[in-house]
DNA sequence: TATTGTTATACTCTATAACTATA
DNA sequence: TATAGTTATAGAGTATAACAATA
């Protein structure tokens, strides 16, 4: 939160770069005898190719990800929630009595990571862990009143998120795009 | 990668937890009042329900998206190349001459990071950073012969994760979700 | 004064390994 | 021996702020 110190700052200039901090990879070529070809230089004003990019859909996928996680992220910023601990409250609303693994899986996210994540969620009062009288190996999770109380308020908030993709990419793509992501879901 | 010491292990058992150990949030509910439920507590050894997520596009977009850089990162592993280093390359590849402003403004990615990711492409020879003549603030990047021949080889590997993107959710599906997702590409 | 690129820093995720208690 | 949950740790990625050089 609170910078310290600043960077030195390099620039472009005259003095030769050094190679990346971690110095991981050498760096053959001397620097100064290839310098001198930027005649041909075009700084690329005009409007930039994606390249090779536009044409895999892996990338669309992506960024399309990103904008609809920065979109659902504001929404939910008004919760103090984030969109992993927004789908950890819903699966264990869906199934009370939950363990953890079952929603690692479910999920596909670590066992580790969904324990600190759980430990949030518990301490904020939205998540009841109790040791299951049967296997005494396994949590079992609750929401609380106060998470099933936020879970409502928050199903508004999504929904939201969800109609704004749908105004942004159009109500044919969006039904589309349902249909053909929902190989997604049902399985590992 | 070399595990010093491990953690000390807790379990379900007997002995109450403790918050999470940022302790950022409060812990108000003693534990043993309320460990008295798990009568019906069902261990969900049925097929478990994702609720709400279900409903919820952008969950089906990040799944998907998950499955897509794992297959993509799977590919790219030969080559010891992250799928951001491999998009800066491309942008590199189509637009010679670029500066790092306008890659990080095309791929929606920040400054810092991107100087980081260039010094290491860099360092390992595949990207040649000059000064521009017409303006000494600006690097002007380009693709050396050897990081043109790693593209060449990388994009065959590019092409066949589109293709099992394509075999996964089937033909028909992916023409609508390239159509659906063209909307991202063109914009920032 | 604004812009390009840098460094430093912090925070979040993710992934892995080791450990305890339980089965 | 296997499993649920935990801890510690390292590595990416991301975001921000401050700085130098240049325009």
């Amino acid at each position: 939160m609170e910078p310290k110190k600043a960077g030195v700052g390099k620039r472009p200039g005259d003095r030769p770069r050094r190679a990346g901090r971690a110095a991981k990879s050498s760096r053959q070529q001397p620097r100064a005898t290839q310098a001198d070809k930027p005649a041909r230089a075009k700084p690329a004003a005009s409007p930039l190719a994606l390249g090779d990019l536009s044409q895999l859909l892996g990338y669309s996928l992506r960024r399309a990800q990103l904008w609809v996680f920065r979109e659902f992220g504001r929404q939910l910023s008004a919760f103090d929630i984030s969109p992993a601990q927004f789908s950890v409250l819903c699966v264990i609303d869906a199934n009370p009595g939950v363990n953890q693994l079952a929603i690692a899986q479910l999920l596909s996210i670590e066992r580790a990571g969904l324990g600190r994540l759980v430990d949030h969620l518990e301490g904020r009062g939205l998540v009841r862990r109790t040791a299951s009288a049967i296997n005494r190996r396994y949590y079992v999770l609750y929401l609380t009143d106060e998470g099933t109380a936020l879970l409502g308020r928050i199903r508004p908030a999504a929904a939201e998120s969800d109609k704004r993709l749908a105004a942004k990419i159009g109500p044919h793509a969006y039904r589309e795009l349902r249909r053909a992501l929902s190989v997604f879901l049902q399985e590992t």
